[in-house]
Formats: structure tokens, C-alpha cells, sequence
RNA sequence: GUGGAUGUAGUUCAGUCGGUUAGAACGUCGGAUUGUGGUUCCGAAGGUCGUGGGUUCGAAUCCCAUCUUCCACCCCA
């Protein structure tokens, strides 16, 4: 009967080392929004099923995770409708609340319904966990962590440019390398109209978005198969193979989009961006990419996707600009721009470039020997002093052989160990050995405090 | 949700055609060394062969189901 325990599909847990690691990229992404102006807020795990529902598509509706009424969640459902099957209706009828899909909705949520308190603009980052009830492959997970920064409440184009610049920011703090590739989804709406299909921008989107991946030819065979004319698949060829930097695709375009006024909207604010950001010093490259389309909806402007240049493994941040999201809860006019960042494929990337500088992920700076009952006061009046220095510090618990209280500390990565056993204790001093070295010297009580100053690491 | 691969000690992997007691390396633990780790030497422990059924005199090996992980779609961080 005792089987192995197990966790969910899709999920993790993360060890010591791993959360250590973890929190090195929660910090450098927190530090960044931080610097930049943004202030955290948190929302419940749980959202009910009415704020999620409808607003990732028919796919993302899919991919939620519905959590089941609690008590008896039968009682109001008749017979008849259980003999029916229809688990999509029947769901609906027995869950009310879901898992979070992802950040940017329940924030939409949190804005709408906190509108009296909050200032606009308003800057806000998030972390937290989303959960998506997808299958799981390398760098897609079911449970994973996004970390959010939005600002709500401004139409300024400062802010897409305040985003690509963290953007930066943090990936060259993570001394990741970085593409970061931008589009606007007036342009691609302006190349629907140009084309005559503007009412199919959803499928004309989705379908040139892969092709990088399927190449041309099987992205006009999806085209055609959705049911756009021959005729606006060929109008379409000359913007799919565009050449150059981003100011020639731009002047290109301008010609073509001449009569859209919603695609020379779109080109003016790209071209303003782009001015914005060619002030800025950015370590990674930005481009504009006018096959980025990206899945979502919801997008009405700016579209960003980030990939790293050495590890292939889907975008590791993307966002964009939403106009109309506040109003699916009824606050019209509220435009948002937001980007989201992976940290766990962030995590991926690092790790299999090898880029985690694990020699400062030891517990403690400083292992005391446990040499039994009569010195442990000894051991425990150095322990409190190295605390009261911020020097992270413990002392072996169980007086066991000194052979194993050093591979414990070697195993540990402790880089010191400090020894007080009778005959140190005889001599009011304590040894200290450096465990990288294996040099060890005797210091006495009275210098210990500007020894340990000038050779430990103090905790921040 | 569709299609395909995978699973053997804590880890990485061997395991012949279905045949006796399932092996190795690394790691772990003990000892050589009663106050000195990371090197060396000696020794030990560790397995329901993912799980459940089936075929067979006999299954890690063949068949079915199921779960996990991974890959390609779909979609996405």
C-alpha cells in the first residue's frame, strides 16, 4: 500500500541549492522594477471562473485549471443534466472558482475593482505563481512563476520604452544574452487591411507568427486553408521577406500601408520607440520583427517577445500593450502596457549556459566545532558574537567526530570552520581554519571580533 | 487535446535469444586517522527492474493498461 509519494504532473519541487538559485533571479528582477518606479501587489491564487473565462480564447479556456465546489457540489444539478455528459456546461454549473492563468488579467481585475484607491499611472510588479493545465515538456511547465511589470494608465510611448529598457537591464544583470523583438499590432492590422482581409487579422496573425518556424510556404498553405483569397496571400508575399534594419522595414512599409490609418499609427509609434530607445546604452539587441504576433487577444499596440541568442527555448519575457483589457470589467479607456517575465525558463537558460555563481550559496560563513557538554558555552559565546557581526554562522549541533563535522562543512561549501576544544579554551582563543586552504591559525578572544571583520563575509 | 519515445541502486547507465543469486561507476555509510575535510587504501549498505494485470515451466526482457519524464503538433513564460 505505501507507494512512493508523488507530485502533480507539471510540477516541482526545488531544493535547496535550486531555491537559492531561484531567489538570485527573483531578486535581480525585483531590484530592476524596483529601481525603475514599480510597487508590488499580490492577488489570491484563486480568481473566480467568471474573471478568467473568455479571456485567453477558446484554447486558454481550455487550459485552465477549475477547482471543484466545495461541499456538496451536486446538490443543485438534476439528474437529467448529469445523464447529458456535457462536461464543458456541467463544469460550469459545479466549479466557480480557477487556478490563475497568468498575471495581467487578475491585475486587470485587481484595477478595476480597487479604481477609487489606486493613483494612476499606476506601476505595479508582480511575482507569483500561474498554473496552466498544459502538457508538460522542457521549459513548459504546469505550475511556474511569471513576474509581471505593468503600468496602467498611461498612453505614453515612455513606457514601452521604460520596458525594454528593464528588460535589458535585467538580462544583462543575469548576463544573459538577449534578442529583443518588437512589433505593433496597428502595423499588422494595417497589412490586413492592405491585404483585404482585415476582419481575418486573428488568423493572418497567428499563421505568419511561425514563420519562422514553418517557412513561408506552409504559412501560405495555413493561410489559404483559413479561407483567405489567393489573391490577399499574394498581396501579402513583398511584407513577409522584407529586408534590412528596422528604419528601412519601416519606410517600406509606409509606402505599402499609405492609405491604413491605423497601420502609419502603428509605424509612428514604432519609429518612436525606436527613437527613445536609440539614446538609450542597451547591452542586447532590439529589432523589429513583423512576424511577431503572439497568441494573445488582447494586444492592441506595442507587441514585445524576448529570446535568448544562445539557448533555444521559447520566449523568455514577452507583453505588450492592451487598451481594452480594463473594460472587459467595465472601466473603459484605461490603457495598460505590461511585459511578463519567465523565471523559470530564465532558470533553463542559466543553468544550461552554466551561468549560476554557486560559491556563494553556502548556508554559513562559519561552522563551529561541537566538541561536547563542557564547551559548549565556549562555542556558544563566539557563535553569538559572530551573529552580532551579521557573520552567518552555526555551530554543529551534535558532538559527534571532528572528522565529520568538516566533511559536513566541506559538503556544505562553509568556507570557515572555527575549533575550540580544551586546549583553545585553556588559551582564551579559538582556532580558525580556512577550509579553501587548509591553513589553519590560533586567534585569541580579544582579536577575534577585528579578525572575523577583516576575513568573513558579512551577511547583507 | 493529437501523435511518438522513455522508465533498472540516491545519481548516470550496463544487462546477450525469455533462463540460476540483476551489475558497474559515482555518491552514501563504516574503518585505516580517539582534534582535522576535499587525495589514497580497505570494507559495507543500498533494488517490489515506474505501477497494475496478462502470456510462459520461467519475465528487467514479450503483450495490454496506467502513471512519469521527454519530443513533435496545438498553444505559450
Amino acid at each position: 500500500m505505501s507507494s512512493k509519494p508523488s507530485i502533480p504532473k507539471g510540477t516541482r519541487d526545488f531544493s535547496t541549492e535550486e531555491m537559492q538559485r531561484r531567489e538570485y533571479i527573483f531578486d535581480t528582477i525585483r531590484q530592476v522594477f524596483r529601481l525603475y518606479g514599480y510597487q508590488p501587489i499580490e492577488t489570491p491564487a484563486l480568481e473566480n471562473l467568471s474573471t478568467l473565462l473568455g479571456k485567453y480564447g477558446d484554447e486558454g479556456d481550455k487550459l485552465l485549471f477549475r477547482i471543484l465546489n466545495s461541499g456538496d457540489y451536486l446538490s443543485d444539478v438534476s439528474m437529467e443534466e448529469l445523464l447529458k455528459r456535457d462536461s464543458g456546461k456541467l463544469s460550469s454549473r459545479i466549479c466557480e472558482k480557477g487556478l490563475r492563468y497568468d498575471l495581467t488579467v487578475p491585475f486587470a481585475r485587481y484595477v478595476v475593482q480597487h479604481r477609487d484607491e489606486i493613483v494612476f499611472p499606476f506601476k505595479r510588479y508582480q511575482i507569483q505563481p500561474v498554473w496552466r493545465a498544459d502538457r508538460p515538456q522542457k521549459g513548459r511547465y504546469r505550475e511556474f512563476f511569471q513576474c509581471d511589470v505593468d503600468v496602467i494608465g498611461s498612453d505614453s510611448l515612455l513606457n514601452e520604452y521604460e520596458l525594454v529598457r528593464i528588460i535589458d537591464d535585467i538580462f544583462s544583470r543575469l548576463h544573459i544574452s538577449i534578442i529583443t523583438k518588437i512589433n505593433n499590432r496597428k502595423i499588422l492590422s494595417g497589412i490586413a487591411e492592405y491585404i483585404g482581409e482585415g476582419s481575418r487579422i486573428t488568423d493572418i496573425t497567428v499563421a505568419i507568427d511561425k514563420l519562422d518556424k514553418i517557412g513561408i510556404d506552409s504559412v501560405n498553405a495555413e493561410l489559404r486553408e483559413k479561407g483567405v483569397s489567393i489573391e490577399a496571400i499574394n498581396k501579402l508575399q513583398p511584407l513577409l521577406s522584407f529586408k534590412g534594419d528596422s528604419d528601412e522595414k519601416l519606410s517600406k512599409l509606409e509606402e505599402l500601408l499609405s492609405l491604413s490609418v491605423t497601420g502609419l499609427k502603428g509605424i509612428a509609434e514604432v519609429r518612436t520607440l525606436f527613437s527613445y530607445l536609440g539614446q538609450a546604452e542597451m547591452k542586447g539587441k532590439v529589432e523589429l520583427d513583423l512576424t511577431l504576433a503572439r497568441g494573445l487577444n488582447y494586444y492592441t499596440g506595442a507587441i514585445i517577445e524576448v529570446k535568448s541568442t544562445d539557448v533555444s527555448i521559447g520566449s523568455i519575457c514577452g507583453g505588450g500593450r492592451y487598451d481594452n483589457l480594463a473594460g472587459v470589467f467595465g472601466m473603459e479607456g484605461v490603457s495598460g502596457v505590461g511585459v511578463s517575465f519567465g523565471a523559470d525558463r530564465i532558470y533553463d537558460v542559466l543553468k544550461q549556459l552554466d551561468l549560476f555563481d554557486d560559491t556563494s550559496i553556502s548556508s554559513s560563513e562559519v561552522l563551529i566545532v561541537n566538541f561536547g557538554e563542557s564547551e559548549t558555552s565556549y562555542a556558544l559565546s563566539v557563535i553569538e558574537l559572530l551573529r552580532k557581526l551579521s557573520i552567518r554562522s552555526e555551530l554543529y549541533p551534535d558532538p559527534v567526530k571532528l572528522k565529520k563535522q568538516i566533511s559536513y562543512a566541506d559538503s556544505k561549501k562553509i568556507p570557515f570552520l572555527i575549533i575550540a576544544g580544551a586546549d583553545e579554551i585553556q588559551n582564551n582563543c579559538v582556532t580558525i581554519k580556512n577550509m579553501t586552504s587548509g591553513d589553519q591559525e590560533k586567534v585569541s578572544l580579544n582579536e577575534l571580533r577585528s579578525y572575523a571583520e577583516k576575513n568573513f563575509k558579512i551577511s547583507r
